[in-house]
DNA sequence: GTCTATAGCATGATAGAC
DNA sequence: GTCTATCATGCTATAGAC
């Protein structure tokens, strides 16, 4: 409403984003949509062809905003701090920092993390392209640091590991609504992130026994 | 259809749950639940009165099955432990463990699982009454904890700490598909969440810096 | 307590004027 | 490219026979 009147198809996508990733596919109408963006139900169909499409872009355009591959960037960004458990440190103190900060940056809408994770519990072909390309690449990232820092660590292992991470971005995009009603309005803001961030790493970090960067000390 | 035939309703229940945990609310129809149930769509009518009375009759069924507030149980068996650091942290290694045991244990239908993963997404009020209730009381429990091992940690901190744990079995709840694609179908057994659980008991105990029990060693 | 039949409505999609 | 008007379908829910 607010926002600059951008061109029909653009506000349709966002539109759309919003209501899908609040109410899920089935959970919103074409009639809904065309409301919110402020056209009518036919518009939809002359851009998109059907629901469904619209969905499938909402969903993409997510996907693509969303980078999510950060073990494999910082390790790109500097591979010597590998070799050391000073370095691997490092890495993790990061790749932590980072992932909480792209994901939960304000500029960011909401649904652009709620419509992926909706594609998570109910895997699309969009999302198998998604596991594929941008998440298997960090995993084997990940897998690569940990082994360096404990050889013969299994995948089991490694997999719980890495998981402490993602499952905690995942939560914190998933039940914000629940979680403020719990811990109070407005509770989980910029700040709030920074702490869980530092609290993550931390726990990453000493449960491979490696040295503790001295800002994240107790 | 394998099962023997219980009552109509209790029949109804499971099926619902199924398909609601499985689509949501608005994905599933009466025409659906009453053809998986194996009875016409009026039986749902004549024994709950509308559809959303099903829905909120399956979803009360999984919340009640749901134990969930295991730090403030294994707490109140032996408040011993509160005491000491070795104590402490077997009140973590052995809460972490029978939360993966009592979540993941294969009598537990996965609907049930899901279904309040999904209440948590799109809070309702049968749901805030499980906040309060059931979780809240293992929140101030987890708080006693950590605030006995580390005085003067902020909310935050505590916060982050014990979203470890409850991320985690989020995770494993609602993305079991999605991560099997990733990682190999059947992957996710009961030896899975041994081990994952063993990495998330260190994790936390490690983090409030205790001391880790002889089981728990690299 | 379970069935058939159907009312009453909202939906996704299309046709055609402008 | 956007509108109005309309279609066919599928939905929840109810009425009434058995």
């Amino acid at each position: 409403m607010a926002e600059a009147k951008k061109n029909t198809k653009e506000h349709l996508i966002d539109s759309a984003g919003e209501l899908f990733a609040q109410d899920g596919f089935e959970g919103v109408s074409t009639r809904m949509i065309a409301e919110k963006a402020g056209v009518k139900v036919s518009a939809i169909h002359y851009h998109f062809g059907s629901k469904e499409k619209l969905y499938t872009e909402s969903l993409t355009r997510a996907v693509e905003y969303d980078s999510c591959a950060d073990f494999a960037m910082v390790i790109a960004e500097n591979p010597a701090l590998l070799e050391t458990p000073v370095g691997r440190a490092e890495i993790i103190r990061t790749t932590v920092f980072r992932t909480f900060y792209d994901n939960f940056r304000e500029d960011t809408p909401d649904w652009m993390r709620q419509i992926i994770v909706q594609g998570i519990m109910k895997p699309s072909s969009v999302f198998s392209d998604f596991l594929e390309t941008v998440l298997k690449p960090d995993v084997d990232a990940a897998r690569r640091l940990y082994l360096a820092a404990r050889p013969g660590a299994d995948e089991v292992q490694i997999a719980a590991w890495l998981d402490i991470l993602h499952s905690q971005i995942l939560l914190y995009s998933v039940a914000k609504e629940a979680l403020e009603v719990l811990r109070g309005e407005g509770s989980m803001d910029t700040e709030f992130y920074r702490g869980v961030a530092r609290v993550v790493a931390r726990a990453m970090i000493l449960e491979l026994e490696l040295p503790l960067p001295v800002d994240l000390e107790q």
